[in-house]
DNA sequence: TTTTTTACCTAAGAATATTATGTATATAAA
DNA sequence: TTTATATACATAATATTCTTAGGTAAAAAA
């Protein structure tokens, strides 16, 4: 996640957002999902997104399904039951930090 | 700053617009305004502003005047020249940031 | 045939924050 | 009056997250 430091914290409430909406995809789908829905703005670098990918995965948040497509290793993550229901969580807690960045840079509409 | 990941790398940012809009302010008050503003959702720890503070004073960002007040040390922070520039970026940055995260969060409104 | 795209991965280091302390005075509560 | 809370600064060890810089390998495009 390349210019702001604002993305630091948000990898893992974007990864399982994507993986709610689309239910299942692999890491390389997910850079290229991102690059897309920003409109280049934001791109994910593979050495952040991969070690999160293994660490949701290795808290039963994510599980993992591989296979093989034109000769190539492909790993598609979904969310397992507990994730489906840690997701809403982030997601709440996203509305919060927006709703909260948003009374700070602008206190009269708060 | 407690609970949520979301607002690692929003220290900055937050205590910049704060010194924008309030002229200059100390530390102990950054950390009661923001709970303040956010009803207490959002407490900012001392072990990451005061650092952070003295970072955006050996970067120029920041100039520091002390005074006494009631046989206590207080020290207060105003953005200088070039931090008031920063300031606009940061919030730019801010607003992008917002914004890409809703895209994604909520793809139809994209 | 070389470059780009697809597709995975890790390791060293930087940046940022948490947690746990520490110092010290003023004020409010027991 | 003693104790607890609030005010006001600070640092150090550790944890977390990410960047940067590599590495492997096959398919597709130039």
């Amino acid at each position: 996640m390349k210019n702001s430091q604002l993305y630091k914290g948000s990898l893992t409430t974007i990864v399982m957002k994507l993986l709610e909406e689309n239910g299942r995809m692999y890491g390389y789908e997910i850079t290229q999902k991102v690059k897309e829905i920003t409109k280049g703005e934001l791109k994910i670098t593979e050495g952040a997104l991969y070690p999160a990918l293994h660490k949701l995965e290795a808290e039963g948040v994510l599980e993992v399904e591989i296979e093989n497509v034109d000769n190539r290793l492909r790993k598609y993550y979904k969310l397992t039951e507990k994730g489906t229901a840690e997701t809403v969580n982030r997601l709440a807690e996203l509305e919060e930090f927006i709703k909260n960045m948003q009374s700070i840079v602008n206190p009269k509409l708060a």
